[in-house]
DNA sequence: CACAACGTAGACAGCTCTGTCTACTTTGAG
DNA sequence: CTCAAAGTAGACAGAGCTGTCTACGTTGTG
């Protein structure tokens, strides 16, 4: 399952650095980094701005703090929900029908700043780079093992931004079900 | 060859709705949408306020004009470039090593401003439905043949973000390829 | 020639953006 | 208890954003 929850009554047992970095996630996530100013970002995390600012000195800090958040916790679902090659469409079904899917963030960020803020395509680059490890973890021991492993990590990037586009997940579930099959058999 | 080039000393000839049309498409596609205000689009463009709000009453109808003319442009392209199946990598291959080379137009617009401008995504939408067609017309007649163009197009999907991210074309084409080769034999 | 369309030039309004600053309060650990 | 760290509250600076407005000049076509 593939969640992140900061309530709307949080809890106050999460601290201010948690409420700022879980609400930027979100927003970030949704609604794109250059579109969230931060406003409104310390309003739903409520804190103030100097608060904001003693935990995160610029913006720029709270962008790299949140793509690496969001690295660490879609790695880790991905790596729990993937066994075998099977668990992978299945694992991607699970994600696309959630409803605050919106693409990948290292895909989005990318294509938003990727030529501003470098720093942000290097997290991306290894981001996709640890995708494909455990792609290839799960793949039997073929000669073109590494290969199949990064086809398969170009499809689902593929399959990501179909289905943010059109909203309904099948078609390119479908599509990358054929091509995991034409790669594997 | 995949250039737009409204060069900087530019023929007089150009309309100054060209113009601007022109220059919004260098600046939107390198730079992002949100990240080119208009006041520098009409210094790069040379045409006053006055000139651009009467050619276009708001910043959305030239995104708008900007998404469409980047589609006529680019699928009238794809489409001398591509004759038989083996024509997608080479004609990819020429457009990734460009130096202007950013993505795809859509594919990031979709990630920065999808879910506020609706329209971009449904133009963005018929641009991979009519990149589905030229496909599905040079392939093979089998009984999968629509599969398979649905299947290519989610790849080279794929391989778009990943030369974006990375630079370097070869791996995305390499991997671009042996999807193709496994789909088609 | 007349007139509409197209153009230049630039001030301005109203808003939002990131980031700084002052002044005061709460809280937790040594 | 003490003191530093973390917090509240909100004004402010300086810049950039989209879009409007007035006033005037050029040009091509019926």
């Amino acid at each position: 399952m593939f969640m992140i929850t900061h309530s709307d009554t949080p809890a106050k047992k999460i601290s201010a650095h948690d409420r700022i970095l879980l609400t930027a996630h979100n927003l970030f996530y949704k609604y794109g980094i250059r579109a969230t100013g931060i406003d409104l970002l310390i309003k739903e995390a409520g804190v103030t701005k100097t608060t904001f600012y003693r935990h995160f000195p610029s913006k720029d800090t709270l962008i790299i703090a949140f793509l690496e958040y969001r690295h660490q916790h879609w790695i880790t679902w991905f790596n729990r929900a993937v066994d075998c090659p099977n668990d992978i469409t299945k694992a991607l079904a699970e994600w696309f029908e959630n409803d605050d899917f919106r693409g990948c963030a290292f895909i989005n960020t990318v294509g938003e700043i990727g030529i501003t803020m470098l720093e942000a395509t290097d997290i991306s680059i290894k981001h996709k780079q640890e995708m494909t490890n455990i792609i290839h973890g799960v793949l039997p021991e073929t000669d073109d093992r590494l290969a199949i492993a990064k086809a398969i990590a170009l499809s689902i990037d593929g399959a990501i931004v179909q289905v943010q586009r059109e909203k309904s997940p099948e078609p390119a579930l479908q599509a990358l079900n054929k091509i995991i099959e034409s790669l594997l058999y």
